[in-house]
DNA sequence: CTTGAAGTTGACCAAAAGGTAAACTATTCA
DNA sequence: TGAATAGTTTACCTTTTGGTCAACTTCAAG
């Protein structure tokens, strides 16, 4: 009973476009309010921080939508390398769009605040590092099966998974940086190079 | 003439600490001057705000200490792949001692700060994205030289550039988000294997 | 149609932040 | 010695921010 309210909503909404568009450092509870179209009063009937806020925001962008995309383009029905390219594929086209719409190439925003709160902000720290470790075990599993069909040069998987992902994020936020798309295009290309699968040398 | 300060320069070095520990965002102006042990009035004597203070602090980490362990590392008298190799394992070695002193792996400020900056703060934006091109030229030039020495495969040495300083920058931030250095481990040879360097098999 | 739970509002406060300026101090050159 | 120059300090102001609270509104179940 009592009253119903999309207001959390809107305030996880708002701090995540904000986190993402701009910074965490750049966040505050009034900008979020107004943003949100809430009032300060309404913002601490739900949360207590700008901290619990922000790791609600990341947890909800990732757990009721980029999780979604992750298992789709990582799916088992798909060969391992082939999800590798795939995904990289469309983040590289997801981030034209985004640069399309904003003026910007915006990146991952979990890799950002988490460079960022690295040093302070628990909730958000933690949140961050969660979301990255659950992102990285899909490159984790889709090299370990690439392996087992003989796709991908044998080797230590979760070392390989770690240099395939940050280069991957290292690639998005360069491209961030510079707002510059380029420093994604190549991703499915390079992806399958650092795998070292054997190559039909393309005679020229 | 007049009176003689390294007020300043105290102010940079604060600054700087302050990003490199904790973010660009947790910068205020009353932070950096009590940490320089500076008042206010002084600080706008010099600087007329924190983003031109950053961008000063940014430019000085630079020019007049990191251009120089670049210059050694990436020097012509190095065979050019152990240029990248040395460079990799100096910074895995100095991120340790980073580690060990600050209870934190801290990564690169020009690239943290690049990504936070990146849609707002021209000044520390643009300083950031500099200071960013100038190093992947290191790269750059050195992938080109090991092509010419036949040391690494042929093909475009900036776009080649681009993925392994992507590739380094991403790691380096992998281990400041988790503060884990094992991201950084195995820098120098996964980047050998990027260049696709001919290896001889290691038969066991 | 009332009652209580759920959510909203506006007014308010204290602290922190950005910013200014006039008076002061130290240095050096003439 | 005394300007002129370079830097420092203190006190002050305004705006922004984080945070609280009591009064108010809406809703739905009994």
């Amino acid at each position: 009973m009592g009253r119903k309210s999309d207001a959390k909503e809107r305030l996880l909404e708002a701090a995540l476009d904000l986190i993402w568009k701009r910074s965490y450092g750049v966040l505050t509870i009034d900008a979020i309010c107004e943003k949100a179209g809430v009032k300060k009063g309404s913002f601490y009937y739900f949360f207590d921080s700008k901290s619990t806020l922000a790791a609600a925001a990341l947890h909800e962008s990732w757990y009721a939508c980029g999780k979604d995309v992750y298992d789709k383009l990582f799916s088992a029905s798909v060969p391992p390398l082939e999800r590798i390219t795939a995904f990289m594929k469309s983040v590289y086209e997801g981030q034209i769009e985004v640069q399309k719409e904003h003026g910007q190439v915006l990146g991952c925003p979990c890799f950002s605040v988490g460079s960022e709160t690295c040093s302070e902000d628990e909730a958000v720290r933690e949140k961050a590092r969660e979301i990255l470790s659950q992102q990285l075990r899909y490159f984790e599993s889709a090299i370990r099966d690439a392996q087992a069909d003989g796709a991908a040069a044998a080797g230590d998987a979760a070392a390989k998974a770690k240099c395939l992902f940050s280069f991957f994020e290292g690639s998005l936020a360069q491209a961030r940086i510079h707002n510059d798309i380029s420093y994604l295009k190549n991703l499915p290309e390079a992806a399958l190079n650092m795998l070292q699968v054997q190559k039909n040398a393309a005679v020229g």
